[in-house]
RNA sequence: GCGGGUAUGGCGGAAUUGGCAGACGCGCCAGACUUAGAAUCUGGUACCAACCGGUGUGAAGGUUCAAGUCCUUUUACCCGCACCA
């Protein structure tokens, strides 16, 4: 019988013998595996980290077999804000909440045996680590990629923090699923949207999912147009002012019949003196602040709007005046903050013209529809009218034509929009790294030099954020004076930290040297272990740690720190793991199942191979405990196979033979794709085989061991070591012997009509005529059919025998 | 609204990509062992008719000798984004 005994004593053993070390040998063929490392929090490791990581292991614990040198290392992401929240409602300090958490996760993670290679952990609150980590943004603030600007940020009244659109995806926060609201602040933000196409880029060199790729590509926006001048009438008379606009539709220009700008609009401002109903403006955009995330989505097709009096402007196409209005539907974050609005082909045009009886000038048509019930918005097949020159020409072409004639009249040109932010990088909390910077007020904001890294937090008490949103740190009085490292006057450190996807976003590099003092990591190992042949994990990181770890990466290869483009080689996801009730499982619905609780219970293995059975890796699957049960018996028939065992066969079993070839194939070529749940099925299959034999051979059930060791490795070394001295560890992956799964007979199945009558024996070399002649002469075949009435024969060698009559 | 995905027995799920639908596991039924139970082992298990046979992969059409798989239409659910100008 399997009992978790077994796991404890091979799991200390495995550690002597220093099994899962990563060597920084440059001679062996490496392979490096990655999983996300958790945030270590007080609940522990959840069944989602397990899955995660036992379908990294699998893959680490195989490859180790295949001869590579494999770094599958694990670490600790440990900045963030529960952490933190728990120190302020306790007092007890995020250090010591952190380093019990992580202590417990180590635990953990070794009860479940996976192969990590635990002497290379990092920890993101380690100083020895967030030195890198401001030393990263240091590089970027260097390279003018980082920057302190007043703007409008995301920010969530419950948690008291800025986010970044990343983490604000809904109008919800990401931590407490609070509203967020938009703040005027002044806060350091990334200059991500300069690395848009090279992310983009990036993409088509890795190996992703499609789905990561798409939602990737949706999350950067890219948008192909034209930005156009309208020149600004103020007071009846033709200013020197333009109001610029963005549109992909630009062979729609001559349909346009108003301007809309957004409620934050500069231009309001600064025309304030010609706007006639300035104060109704200010009113509108107060209020449309106010409006909170239902009534902006839900109520969206409910207009709403403000004229500009006393402002319009030009039509550069036609040289017609056009009224200009204010709406929420136009957004300052996108483009210009402006449109030029053609109702009759665009469904939010057409909806606010309606509402406020504007003009709708059709300039597409199919030739049957019209425009005034709802917009066209259909361009494959429209042609252009009422459009002067571009009459009569399809949609695309006039696209170009208008664009030709913008530029060459010097009234638009052609533009590339991303609908992808910058990334608010500061967070106003403690437990996070502090922002390297100091504040002068000779020289302005100032960064630390190099070598005075790492800025180390200071050791607080109050961990509480400030009433107005500053960070704790700001009380933290002695460590805030310092000296500009410029001019050397006193000055003050910047009191905000960095969000928590900071290290999280460079931490697969410190894992190739996690010790080193004197860089990121020595360029020969970064040389070796670079790029991560196959990062495992959830698919809610997509438009959030992955495309920050991209970025960051991208931007260490510019600068000629790391030596590939994308960090990632290959990426998978697994999907998630449901309560019995089949709902995602939650803490609010009490469905929650705890790994440890099954590893007590059932031991590791049975978790481990439970886990991997229950459905297609990447697809979600509800948690049964029946199944549990299922797992336990298969590993307990394994256990006892070594009482059949036998040296050697008497005489040779074909049968058996070809089962163990079959298994080592198909599971050989199912852990390589995660078909986990298959490869289990087969080993399945084969147990079943050998117990109906009752016998198995000391090499098959080497063999059989060998390749069960990913998925089971604790119950295949307790039945290795009673027929053993040796390790799985120090043996080598099984080779199968495609002949001997070939049969020399096959049985193909017979079809009348499409339908299953009758199966035949038949060689398997045979030739489509031979089969048709065997088949003709088999007596069984006249019980179908009349010979004298076959149309057609159909034979696929090997697969199927059809007789249409 | 846009984008992506899923739908197969009582249940979780297989199906070499167009070639015997339901592998494997759970559950259930029967038998063996046992004083008995548990455990273990063996066999059966899509549905209807229960003899020939017929029907079946969310629904309706289509292509094909052959469709879970391809095409058209449609329904339900899940995930992501959301006024992207």
């Amino acid at each position: 019988m399997y009992n978790k005994e077994i796991d404890k004593k091979w799991q200390n053993k495995w550690q002597d013998k220093n099994f899962f070390k990563a060597k920084d040998n440059k001679e062996q063929k490496k392979f490096y595996g990655l999983v996300e490392f958790p945030y270590p929090s007080g609940s522990g490791l959840h069944l989602g980290h397990v899955k995660a990581y036992i379908g990294m292991d699998v893959i680490a614990r195989k490859k180790r077999l295949e001869g590579y040198n494999v770094l599958f290392p694990i670490g600790w992401d440990a900045f963030g804000l529960p952490t933190e929240n728990y120190a302020i409602k306790t007092g007890i300090h995020p250090r010591e909440v952190t380093d019990t958490n992580i202590k417990k996760f180590t635990e953990q993670a070794k009860s479940i045996g996976f192969s990590f290679d635990f002497d290379r952990q990092v920890d993101t609150t380690d100083p020895s680590y967030y030195k890198w980590t401001q030393w990263i943004f240091l590089k970027l603030f260097e390279h003018g990629l980082a920057y302190k600007d007043e703007t409008e940020v995301n920010y969530c009244n419950g948690c008291q923090v800025v986010l970044s659109n990343e983490e604000s995806q809904g109008g919800k926060c990401d931590r407490c699923n609070g509203e967020i609201i938009q703040k005027t602040k002044e806060v350091w933000m990334l200059k991500i949207t300069d690395y848009a196409e090279k992310l983009l880029q990036g993409l088509e060199e890795v190996d992703f999912p499609e789905s990561v790729k798409l939602q990737q590509q949706n999350w950067i926006g890219k948008s192909k147009g034209a930005e156009v001048d309208f020149k600004l009438v103020a007071g009846k008379k033709e200013t020197d002012e333009n109001l610029t606009v963005y549109t992909t539709r630009l062979d729609t220009i001559f349909g346009v019949t108003f301007m809309v700008i957004a409620p934050e609009h500069p231009l309001i401002e600064k025309y304030k003196d010609s706007i006639l109903n300035v104060e109704e403006l200010i009113e509108y955009k107060n209020s449309a602040k106010k409006k909170t995330e239902f009534e902006r989505v839900q109520l969206a097709k409910d207009k709403t709007g403000v004229e500009v009096k006393g402002i319009t402007v030009i039509n550069p196409f036609t040289n017609k005046e056009l009224p200009v209005w204010v709406s929420d539907y136009v957004m300052m974050g996108y483009g210009t903050g402006a449109i030029m609005a053609v109702p009759a082909h665009d469904t939010r045009d057409f909806e606010f013209a309606k509402k406020f009886g504007i003009e709708i000038v059709q300039v597409i048509t199919d030739g049957k529809t019209t425009v005034t019930e709802e917009p066209y918005i259909e361009i494959t097949e429209g042609t252009m009218i009422n459009s002067d020159f571009l009459n009569g020409k399809p949609v695309k072409e006039a696209i170009e034509t208008a664009l030709d004639y913008a530029t060459t009249n010097k009234i638009g040109t052609p533009k590339t929009n991303y609908y992808m932010k910058d990334w608010a990088f500061a967070r106003q909390r403690y437990w996070g790294e502090p922002l390297p910077i100091t504040k002068c007020e000779k020289c302005g904001l100032v960064p630390l030099k190099y070598e005075d890294l790492p800025l180390v937090l200071p050791n607080l008490k109050d961990f509480k954020p400030g009433e107005g949103g500053e960070s704790p740190l700001a009380k933290a009085e002695e460590w805030i004076k310092t000296t500009c490292p410029k001019c050397g006057i006193p000055a003050e450190r910047e009191t905000d930290t960095m969000p928590q996807w900071a290290g999280s976003s460079w931490y697969f590099l410190r894992y190739i040297d996690p010790r080193n003092d004197n860089e990121i990591a020595s360029k020969e190992n970064l040389k070796y272990w670079l790029p991560v042949d196959w990062y495992n994990g959830g698919t809610e990181h997509v438009t959030r740690h992955l495309i920050y770890s991209r970025f960051w990466h991208r931007f260490l290869y510019d600068i000629g720190i790391v030596t590939t483009k994308e960090p990632y080689a290959k990426r998978s996801a697994q999907g998630l793991i449901l309560g019995t009730d089949g709902e995602k499982m939650s803490k609010s619905r009490g469905n929650v199942i705890d790994p440890q609780d099954v590893i007590n219970e059932y031991g590791a293995d049975t978790l481990r191979t439970y886990m991997l059975f229950i459905g297609d890796y990447a697809d979600a699957a509800p948690w049964n405990e029946n199944g549990i049960k299922g797992a336990k018996k298969f590993l307990d028939r394994v256990v006892r196979l070594e009482n059949i065992m036998v040296e050697d066969y008497q005489k040779e079993d074909n049968e058996l033979e070809e089962e163990i070839n079959r298994t080592i194939k198909k599971v050989t070529e199912d852990y390589e794709a995660m078909k986990y749940n298959t490869a289990i099925a087969q080993m399945m299959t084969c147990i079943n085989l050998v117990y109906k034999k009752g016998v198995i051979s000391r090499k098959h059930l080497e063999q059989f061991l060998t390749i069960l060791s990913p998925t089971a490795p604790h119950v295949a070394e307790e039945v290795w070591s009673k027929i053993n001295s040796t390790y799985i560890e120090e043996t080598t992956w099984p080779m199968f012997d495609e002949s001997k799964i070939i049969k020399d007979e096959i049985e193909m199945p017979v079809q009348v009509n499409g339908v299953f009558k009758f199966k035949i024996s038949i060689d398997s070399n045979a030739s489509k005529e031979d089969i048709e002649k065997i088949v003709m002469e088999n007596e069984n075949l006249e019980k179908y059919i009349d010979k004298n009435k076959i149309k057609k024969v159909i034979v696929v060698p090997g697969r199927i025998i059809n007789f249409v009559v």
